[in-house]
DNA sequence: TTATAAAATTAGGTTTGCCTAATTTTATAA
DNA sequence: TTATAAAATTAGGCAAACCTAATTTTATAA
């Protein structure tokens, strides 16, 4: 079995390997998206290599093994279960949901995920839009097209968002954007790439380009 | 905060404190709760007090002080709270619940137990029959009494166990024994203490003195 | 009372998962 | 190509929570 920071690690790594942008993983990145320091990743990168649970070239960064890519899928499964039951049993909030589903997703016993998922009715996805994987892995892909992709006179359906910090959440509910809501595109400003936008049909409103990378459509 | 491991020693602690017996809370006594060596709880003993959760006298033991009790009672109020969840939402059984809630219990976050306090409809025993805590720490009285007090000829209604490993609930499982059931003592062994005793009016089974401690009555 | 056993404590050690500071390696740009 | 910046690594350290072995204190029983 892996330990908790084993798991945030793995799971970090799986994050990183499914970006879009397909850069390799290196240890500064891992350093980053844990908020922990390069040589500590350096000690973990050893470790996760030992336990065959990644492969590490210089060259070419982190991979995670088959069995890495397992371990990881499974967490990312419980996460995002206890997300579901978060929202629609405990009646949290959308940027609540995150930092406990961090905790309880290291929570290992036989069967607890099967249960879990059978409990909420067996959820495609979780509130933030991410497919839930199923218990043999297999999962859904990921929306990976971004409202930033999207064109000038274009209308979409929020699918999921890509940052999913309480911040980005925040700002969410104040402009009532939801999974769901539908966005048109009325201007891009050539500048920064600002998008001038109408939510729901409602009236005209900025967002950053950064807002636009994190909002994902279908 | 207190750390998981913090929070296990005060959960003993309080855990010894309710014993009946009122014997005094030992080095020993808590090592042997917990499963470690003597040393490592003198270090942990030093560690609490300095956060004034416990107090120590060599002669008396310890208490837990006011902020201590209230900790423990939120880290107990969870652990069965999460217990009810895991039988009646996920349907595990009797003797699985308990390891499962030694973790869930140590998650923290502004209002979880309250929430699924709610969720799960204000119960107000756990599945054990221990009384559930209230947010103000307030719990109705443990049952004390056990089945080895009880009289020969004496029928009682089982209302909790004491012990609550998975070997025990099992046996409690093969003899068909639950919160609720019925039990008549036939007769007492003078030499070891052991009961002859009929499970819901059926046919006279051996049980031993242990057992017999383990079983509380109302 | 004194010998013995039990309990408590101290001293010193281990592992995990982090850290800082220094150094080495690799990439980038003048 | 060479200087500089960035990334990676090494060396050494720290705190938490355990441990074993040795020692001291306390309790119990002859």
């Amino acid at each position: 079995m892996n330990t908790f920071s084993e798991e945030n690690y793995l799971k970090a790594i799986f994050r990183l390997s499914q970006m879009p942008d397909n850069k390799k993983i290196s240890t500064s990145a891992i350093a980053e998206a844990l908020g922990n320091n390069p040589a500590s990743v350096v000690d973990m990168i050893r470790k996760l290599t030992d336990k065959q649970l990644i492969e590490y070239d210089k060259k070419k960064g982190v991979k995670l093994t088959t069995q890495g890519q397992k371990d990881a899928i499974q967490i990312v499964r419980k996460h995002r279960l206890w997300e579901v039951f978060l929202l629609e049993k405990l009646e949290y909030r959308w940027d609540e949901i995150h930092d406990i589903a961090e905790e309880l997703e290291h929570i290992k016993y036989h069967d607890l995920a099967d249960r879990l998922e059978k409990f909420l009715g067996f959820p495609e996805y979780d509130p933030h839009g991410d497919p839930i994987p199923k218990a043999n892995g297999k999962m859904a892909k990921s929306f990976s097209a971004s409202l930033a992709d999207g064109k000038v006179g274009g209308s979409y359906r929020v699918a999921a968002v890509r940052d999913t910090s309480s911040e980005f959440l925040k700002y969410l509910h104040k402009l009532e954007i939801n999974i769901g809501t539908q966005i048109k595109i009325i201007e891009q400003i050539a500048f920064d790439h600002s998008l001038i936008i109408s939510i729901d049909n409602g009236e005209a409103t900025t967002v950053s380009s950064k807002f636009g990378e994190n909002i994902l459509i279908s």
